[in-house]
DNA sequence: TATACTTTCGTGTGCGCACACGATCATTAT
DNA sequence: ATAATGATCGTGTGCGCACACGAAAGTATA
């Protein structure tokens, strides 16, 4: 009552096993007449490969390739989406499946050009990839089709270009919810400063679907806002953002800010040198800075978009789709994680369990 | 430069391949001098026997059973854990790994024996189990200890047994997040009422927690709310609950209500009926008609203890320990997710992509 | 010494599949 | 007519391992 196997379908076929395995796959050398035959017998008795035996037999090994930001200091998030890679990797390592990573600058387009020229993507059997640069991420993902290589997204969309899958949040619904959480129990009539922090303008789509989100919130709730004020500062550097918010706060009567990127630290410093603990801090990510802001409450929420989670669906997919041939959804949306000082610490336990918290 | 063999091992010390399969697994005939030195052989070249070709080989296949609380629509919360189930199974039913369920009524100690004690552990190769009644299950888990079948708990914990693995919540700390979002923006020097509305004692252990730690963010916060008072109602009438909340809401001035199980549809039912949006009301898990009312914002927030990611972990650990013969976790803590009208959809997307949203 | 028995080990087979090779037969060219 | 060609299909081998069987050598018993 087992499975039924290639042997059992030829013998229903009265053909051989050789001949079955030439239908299955798509090989030449059988005559319509069997083919059809066969293709039904295996319709009927819905013939599932056992792809142990499979990979097994065929000694083929997968390569798939990384493509993301590399680790930097400032830019500590990309290092999360490895741990993901690696667990998916854990898991599916008996297929024969490794993993390269290519790491690019991701404020350095030329580098990116650079090191994914020479590349030879059809050494690849899959390629999940963390776009950043619009045009140049739209032609590489194109290559990636010419030479048939799957690629899936994570992190962040591309438009103008097909691809095989992706895996992201909703920006603009991570921060309506960012609204609600920046509005909620707060009385009515005061100041929100919305602070892009922006190193560069990646991920600009992102950072402006985040600012629409938690502007759309505050339109539909009208009445519970005065001044919803935009900030935007591109340079890195504190000195500038303290100044900046420095003026703002002359300025306007503020209740809180939502930064709309990871760099939510940023600010948080601002209200601890100033000691301003009654003003609302939401922003985006856990970076180490954030999260002791968060610990120490200067920080009210961080929305979580489980970068390890991203990554670890994108390898998965990539070998449901490579390696079992099966279908894998075209499109996943993480859920929207909301972090406090009180949940924070099971959170990363859970998605970083190797971790030591300080 | 692939991995190393059995026969690889086997010409390095001079011996068959058969003589190091007797090592590998621990069977007898191999005299003292040989298994030392073909254990030394093995570790140094850190042999990893390959899963595929080894279950292949066997043609063993595994049975698991799962056993926890029939899905009645009065307890739909037990459907979560079987979409977690599924999905472990799929990833892993290449190894010839199937599922039984044992469900039973969670408020029926006698059907729990009735169908346990007839029981074959030993037909199993795991069990996976959320355990209800306390001195019954810790018999279960020493039945499977004594005959050698691991057994993973998971939703909830049992004192007094020595178990395999657990996954679940860190229920004291979710309701002192419950408190936290509770107390969120909240003027001070209000009612809060604690609302118990378990059907039975069953789980006892959880709801327990739950005040506690609810009540311990109060006792930390003392200044931010005049009485903390607690209502428990074990039977399962609206009209009951009705009757006594009405009575409560005349004599405090209730800002809000906690409600420390699924229950929470109940509490928020009777805010419908009776108009009042501005009570905070949060509660636990992901009941359909919970959903409706935190959409309508009746509820403010659910806390979710992923119930399908429990499940699905648990037979992922059995798995892992099972057929890969490795370690897993002894004890996972779950995050405590928030939820809130605004990202429960991309919550449920992701946990039930199944499922339509109504 | 001959026999029975035990310890120790090698050999062989098969799991289900992928793939190379060769066999068979009909068809066409010479 | 034979030879050559191509279409169609069967057979065999091996992937790495588990496990049964039996061989060889040593040990005990009569």
């Amino acid at each position: 009552m087992s499975r039924i196997r290639i042997k059992d379908i030829a013998q229903l076929a009265n053909v051989s096993a050789g001949t079955v395995d030439r239908v299955i796959h798509g090989r030449s050398g059988v005559s319509d007449a069997t083919r059809k035959r066969i293709e039904n017998i295996l319709e009927e008795y819905d013939y599932q490969p056992d792809i142990l035996a499979g990979t097994l037999a065929s000694g083929k090994s997968y390569r798939m390739l990384v493509c993301m930001p590399e680790v930097v200091y400032a830019h500590e998030f990309w290092k999360f989406p490895e741990e993901g890679v690696r667990r998916a990797l854990d898991e599916i390592a008996h297929f024969d499946v490794s993993v390269e990573y290519l790491r690019f600058d991701q404020h350095n387009k030329r580098d990116f050009c650079h090191k994914t020229d020479g590349l030879q993507i059809g050494d690849y059997d899959g390629v999940l990839f963390a776009p950043v640069f619009r045009d140049e991420s739209v032609k590489f993902i194109a290559r990636c089709h010419t030479v048939g290589v799957p690629c899936i997204l994570f992190n962040s969309r591309v438009e103008g270009v097909e691809f095989d899958g992706f895996i992201g949040q909703d920006a603009w619904q991570s921060a309506y919810l960012g609204g609600k959480l920046m509005d909620y129990g707060l009385s009515a009539g005061r100041d929100l400063l919305i602070l892009n922090l922006s190193l560069r303008t990646d991920n600009y789509q992102h950072i402006t679907k985040r600012e629409h989100g938690f502007r759309a919130y505050f339109e539909e709730h009208s009445d519970r806002v005065d001044h919803l004020v935009s900030l935007n500062l591109s340079g890195g550097d504190y000195a500038v953002i303290a100044d900046a918010l420095d003026r703002k706060m002359g300025e306007l009567n503020v209740a809180g800010i939502f930064v709309t990127n990871s760099r939510v630290h940023l600010a948080a410093r601002y209200l601890a040198e100033h000691g301003t603990m009654n003003i609302r801090l939401i922003g985006y990510d856990l970076m180490k800075e954030s999260i002791g802001y968060l610990r120490r409450e200067y920080i009210d929420f961080l929305i979580s978009q489980s970068p390890e989670e991203q990554a670890y669906l994108g390898l998965r997919h990539l070998f449901t789709g490579v390696v079992l041939k099966k279908e894998y959804p075209h499109e996943v949306l993480m859920p929207i994680d909301i972090l406090t000082k009180e949940n924070i610490d099971h959170y990363l336990n859970f998605n970083h369990p190797n971790e030591q918290p300080e």
